[in-house]
DNA sequence: CTGAAACGGGACCAATCCGGTCCCAATTGG
DNA sequence: CCAATTGGGACCGGATTGGTCCCGTTTCAG
């Protein structure tokens, strides 16, 4: 159906959630802040440090922050780093694995245009655009109605200079 | 790995086979001449002809044909038509299922945005354009050398008018 | 009229992938 | 030392995918 990941989806969700924070937080604060259970944004949390998007801090006291500003996060640098490059097909050239048709297959080089053309648009829309705006009236599908009480603004009081 | 499924693949590549040959032919014929199984060819003809890609032909002497010229046949189209619309999360407006999340998740909205992009992108290239040029060489990850004879072009002799 | 050739619509299965949870070691501040 | 956190997996059940096969239907050739 052509979806990404939804570890890759919450990776997005959680990582907007910090650009809107600007500052360390607990992995089980920003699981009570977006309704992701506990468990899972901890094994998102690891895969987003090691691809080098969040800094993490242990011991208590310990948690997470974005490693750079949010201007220069992407959302192809997010999916990148829950999925790993970006390629559409196995032909494609930063592909890590190999088809063995590659040699004669016609559409085998094709594929390199299609897939940047795809990088490129996900490399177009960076994680500061979203975290600033909303998201427009007229791209929501409910009347935002909020179930649950999650997901809260993080303490708007002492949240500090939102964004980094 | 945001990879389109392997299926799609096959589809895309036997349509650049179909788009070059621009006459019915068999699937077995298109078979052979790509080099993916019978079974499997026959599965991708199914889908696409459900989709309306492709127009088929019963009885001897029957198989496929494309149902509309190339220029106007997208990569998004091929997608769309094995794997259904482009949706890449449940909350983006045009997929089939919904997040439970979505009413009150602030990363909702925006997956539209990102999803137009990518749509958009894969629309933005024909078939046509893919047929017409072999893989400009700056784009071909190997020198191109056919390790079984298989992938001969469609009859040079006589397949007429090439393209529709 | 008969039969071969071809498509149409599935069922079916093995293998893989994915999501989600959990456990324990390592680190750090109090 | 103790409590709070992250780090690095293992683990598992369910869903998805790739691939094959079967049988009914349609159509043309002879
Ligand atoms: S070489 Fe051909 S079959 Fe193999 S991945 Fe590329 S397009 Fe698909
Ligand atoms: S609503 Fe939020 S969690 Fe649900 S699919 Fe959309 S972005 Fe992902």
């Amino acid at each position: 159906m052509f979806r990404i990941n939804k570890l890759t989806d919450y990776a997005v969700v959680l990582l907007l959630d910090m650009a809107r924070a600007g500052q360390v937080r607990a992995a089980h604060q920003i699981a009570a802040d977006t309704g992701v259970p506990v468990p899972t944004v901890a094994k998102v949390m690891k895969a987003l440090v090691r691809a080098g998007l969040v800094r993490s801090t242990r011991g208590s006291s310990g948690g997470y922050v974005l490693a750079r500003p949010a201007e220069s996060i992407a959302v192809a640098d997010m999916i990148e780093a829950l999925e790993g490059p970006i390629a559409l097909t196995a032909c494609v050239l930063d592909a890590d694995d190999t088809c063995e048709r590659e040699g004669f297959c016609p559409m085998s080089g094709h594929w390199n245009r299609v897939n940047t053309a795809v990088r490129k648009a996900l490399t177009g829309i960076t994680l500061a655009e979203m975290a600033a705006r909303p998201a427009p009236a007229s791209w929501r599908a409910q009347p935002a109605t909020d179930p649950g009480g999650v997901f809260r603004r993080p303490a708007p009081a002492d949240s500090g200079p939102a964004l980094a």
